[in-house]
DNA sequence: CGACCATTTGATATGGATCAAGCGATGTGG
DNA sequence: CCACATCGCTTGATCCATATCAAATGGTCG
């Protein structure tokens, strides 16, 4: 235990406190939901926190542009990422009350910002936002449950299983551009940053993959990936 | 990796394809709840499936008495336990269309089956019920993202948070009689038997817990248990 | 009593953590 | 525009926690 970890590194943080106004509504980047409706969007800067770990859940999230990260600090001083939310992914709705995790932004970003007791009010007359809200929810769930499994396999099968993952939601099918530096990577398959980068290399010789820079990956033999991602 | 595991060893595999007849509704043990109003309680012998991972989630479940896993089994025959519910805990929320992972019983149980179609309705209907439904799935999600953080911990903290996971959950505060086995603690903890096993022995050395038999587990230096669990 | 299954205990192997150093890119001040 | 500091990443050497292999013990049921 205590590896070296991100030791909360989160320096800049200016914990955008300025959330809330609400205001125009969604803009170009609009994507099919009534939720979006009803939310303001805003910019986070890189490294910025969005909402902290015990923090009142008055918000749900959605990323329009950038990303951001998910975690939980242990009180070793590790750090478990939950989840990297790519645009158009939702988060926040983690809990009733408080947020069980907090979140920042990986790069610079704009997050739709939905006021909590607007979405419940909306649930409340109609069935079909419940409906909406609840899958949300039970996605996020099947999600965490599919990290969990991740999280008893070995370095290669984890990082495969990353690769796949971020291809998977990335629009240029085969290469993969990180938002992430490798230790949120390391952070989020529970690993450490040398293990991670060892095993892309390791990859690389297989040529399974490549890497014309750092935070570039090309997957160049997704079945040996797939195959590995058991 | 490829740790010896149960390779999905449910040798008495009746796959109990009688459930869904309505009718009977809750019984002595109802808890507080509209659901409690629209399910049947069924029996389930120890080791009988209750559902399977990928067949569609047409009900809901809600343990009277008795004990139930959770998991889903890797391709390389390896099994992740995602949660043990004991009686009162609704588990098969997980997704919209199938079940994520299959659940058995541990342990002879009874077991109410809720139509979910029953449940949709309802919340359709009743604002409240949607917001229990999404609260409950909601605390899941939390419950998981929490087992997350326990499998990148230690052996000794892995089990110590596992025992006083256990104890909150049961009545008589500090001995707790547990209904799996180590295989199933294993799996749940992503560990091996022989790993659980060697860590009670030394807690009980520690004189942290004492072991009667070796399913029941006297907790008797709740604090050092509580340091562990980092 | 004997067979079977779950659990414990012992000996050894190994994957990934840790400690440490090097390397390339990016930015800053002179 | 160059020298230098910094930061993120890679690579190397060693160590250690837990897996693996193996055998003994104990409890349960016919």
């Amino acid at each position: 235990m205590l590896m070296r970890t991100a030791m909360h590194q989160t320096s800049s943080r200016q914990t955008a406190t300025v959330r809330g106004r609400n205001g125009v509504p969604t803009g170009p980047h609009a994507v099919a939901s009534s939720l979006d409706l009803i939310g303001a969007p805003m910019p986070f800067a890189r490294n910025v926190e969005i909402y902290g770990e015990h923090e009142s859940a008055d918000y749900l999230y959605k990323v329009v542009s950038g990303a951001v990260r998910t975690y939980r600090v242990l009180s070793d001083g590790r750090r478990q990422i939950g989840a990297f939310l790519l645009p158009g992914d939702m988060f926040g709705l983690e809990a009733g009350e408080a947020h069980g995790s907090s979140a920042e932004a990986i790069a610079d970003s704009t997050i739709l910002v939905i006021k909590r007791s607007a979405v419940v009010a909306l649930a409340q007359r109609d069935g079909e936002v419940a409906r909406e809200l609840w899958a949300l929810t039970a996605r996020e769930l099947g999600r965490v449950q599919n990290h969990m499994l991740v999280l008893v396999k070995n370095a290669q099968e984890r990082i495969a299983m990353f690769l796949l993952e971020m291809a998977e939601r990335t629009p240029a099918a085969d290469a993969v551009e990180l938002p992430m530096s490798r230790q949120d990577i390391a952070d989020y398959l529970g690993l450490t940053i040398e293990t991670v980068s060892r095993t892309l290399t390791q990859l690389e010789h297989d040529l399974s993959i490549a890497l014309p820079t750092s935070r570039r990956i090309v997957l160049r033999n997704r079945s040996a990936l797939t195959r590995l991602n058991a």
